[in-house]
DNA sequence: CATGAATGAGGCTTCATTCAT
DNA sequence: GATGAATGAAGCCTCATTCAT
């Protein structure tokens, strides 16, 4: 199934996992050519056989990892047919590869840096994702009519804040307790029970009632 | 009240002015001393008589920037005392500020890749005011009993989300209309009325009864 | 007479016209080996079975073209028995050369920069064979009695700077106009006719009465 | 008269005549901007405070040469009002000045392999300058009515290849006897006294006559 | 004969920082 | 306070050449 790798495939892989090493630990900007090679135990020249630049190589990088974040994610995610659970295990997913390759996580955001163009594309085909899934949720009655580009954005931005916060800076990993408390505040939002405060909101808010 | 600038005091702002302006448009790698200097009109070596470094000017920069969005906010807010209020008003000042100054967005936001020190203070710090804040809603009944501290960087992250959809991708501002959005996701979460799923969930889920 | 080429022969040319080609156009320093094999259709490698070097290419191929325009010139010119006649009929087959082959022209004139004893060979011995030439048409009273050497290179000058703007300036040919026009210069210099000017010489002007 | 040099224009001053110096003798390709700044006795990085690229240096040094030969030559031919003695003492001027400058000789030469273009337009408007020239000298017959740009064209590939004969390899200068006899050839070419040949030549070989 | 991956020296250029004036 | 010329370390990249297969 898988084919055999040649020497020079190898190489490249072994350049792509020093770089990703460097890059999630220092940065892109403070990683250099020279210790990619040396971290993949390669000769300086022998870089540009396989990338055309540090750009390049950071590109290739990006590109890997987010392809296989959505196939993690899709993978737990395939089968399940309530968008809730699809939240909830997205989320998991999401959280649990995160976990596995905290340098990814980082890489991904530097691109708001180093490639902006990139960045942009990623968010965004996450994003068209998120609103396809929310709009058909939505026609069905699995959630509510709520507009799903906002939520799609929101539920991207709760996702990578929590990732930061527990994975990045605790550098522990998203236990069961916050997933429960994230996907509360997803499900139900912050506001109190019913009744509680008629004003100040914008007419529709008959909630809950 | 406000003292008379000295001359020195003017060059450095000019220094200063000319920073936000080349970190906040081409990054702070692609921004050479050299360029911040001609762009405030003066000679390169003035430049460290009122900074050390570069990472010093920077650090200076995300400390201004950091002050005023907080002042803007606070003076936005100070006299409501609901917290859903206040979230909708934190969201709408930190949205007006982020559209005034979009260069400082993303200048904070690079932080994470240039000090990432001084980029987890300033989100910690707000997420302390988020967390207190909350806190005392929760015990005051004005929001549901649910984890502060991720309700807190949630709500960052939509705030993130949103104002880098709109203000940096789209370059336009968040309309009324996403804050409306917004604030709705924020109120009541994306489940659907009461009764509808009490499956798949854990056990809590008797919500809104 | 002419042997079968081996598959290697045919190699080794296939070497020699890429290369051709890329010295031709793009000159020696801007054309690297890589670019020689990949024109070539033979791998890296390949090419240090046929040459030892970079520059032992270019100097195969600077010989090949030197023998080359010279069995061209001497072909035209081999039944000739006038000097003048010689001196027209060689430039024309120079020219028509030149035209055909474009690169190798300025091939051998960056020769001068690339390995200038090569260089100074192949003008030296073009100047050798002019002086010869000239040396027994004076003898013969078929050209004037005038310094051979001094001759020699401002003929080979002549030819280079006609060759330059006609074939690699402007794409063209030397036309027949041209060459007649060359030609007159060569026979009869551009003094007025006789008894014009006897002043500002060097004494010896006493030709053409 | 002459400004006072900065301390910068000095420096400018010294890398330039490092240039000279190096591309004359290596040339260019084999000149590391490292030597040139050695040679001037500065750091590598105040060359780029001076020169955008080596390529830069290259086309000042080009520049200042073809402004200062042609200056000498001026200088040298200004009070001259006969056309004959205008080439004789062009010459004269040109070959002095290549002898005290023997590297920017080459400079200008290696100019046809780095920047074409360059190249063509010094040698065009020399070339110009020649043309309207002899026009004018045709015109009051000084000289001979003959193709004038024709024989612009020979008499730079004559001085090209003087130069090159006497001055870069035979290390010497381009003495009274050559100069003559570079004239007399200009002058006459070499046809024999008349009525030697009235074939083979396009009619109006009524020369000398 | 041929391949093509690997090498590593060396080139060009940038830029944060210093310092004499 | 201000200037701007100078520094030199460090980065990215190219390419002629070698060598195991």
């Amino acid at each position: 199934m898988s084919q055999t790798l040649t020497k020079g495939d190898l190489t490249r892989q072994k350049l792509l996992e020093a770089a990703m090493e460097l890059f999630g630990t220092k940065g892109y900007h403070a990683t250099s050519v020279v210790e990619i090679t040396m971290r993949a135990g390669v000769a300086q020249g022998t870089f540009y056989i396989y990338f055309a630049s540090k750009l390049e190589i950071y590109r290739a990088l990006v590109d890997k990892l987010t392809r296989e974040v959505r196939r993690a994610i899709r993978a737990k995610v395939a089968d399940l047919d309530n968008r809730l659970d699809i939240e909830r295990e997205g989320f998991r997913a999401y959280f649990a590869y995160a976990k596995q390759n905290r340098n990814l996580y980082r890489i991904i955001r530097e691109a708001e840096f180093v490639d902006n163009e990139l960045y942009q594309r990623h968010y965004r085909s996450i994003a068209e994702g998120y609103i396809a899934g929310l709009q058909a949720a939505i026609e069905t009655g699995q959630i509510r009519a709520i507009d799903p580009s906002t939520v799609a954005y929101c539920l991207m931005g709760m996702g990578e804040f929590m990732g930061l916060r527990w994975i990045l800076w605790e550098k522990k990993e998203v236990s069961n307790e916050d997933l429960d408390a994230l996907m509360d505040f997803v499900y139900h939002g912050i506001a109190p029970k019913a009744g509680v405060r008629a004003d100040s909101d914008n007419g529709d808010s008959s909630f809950c009632r």
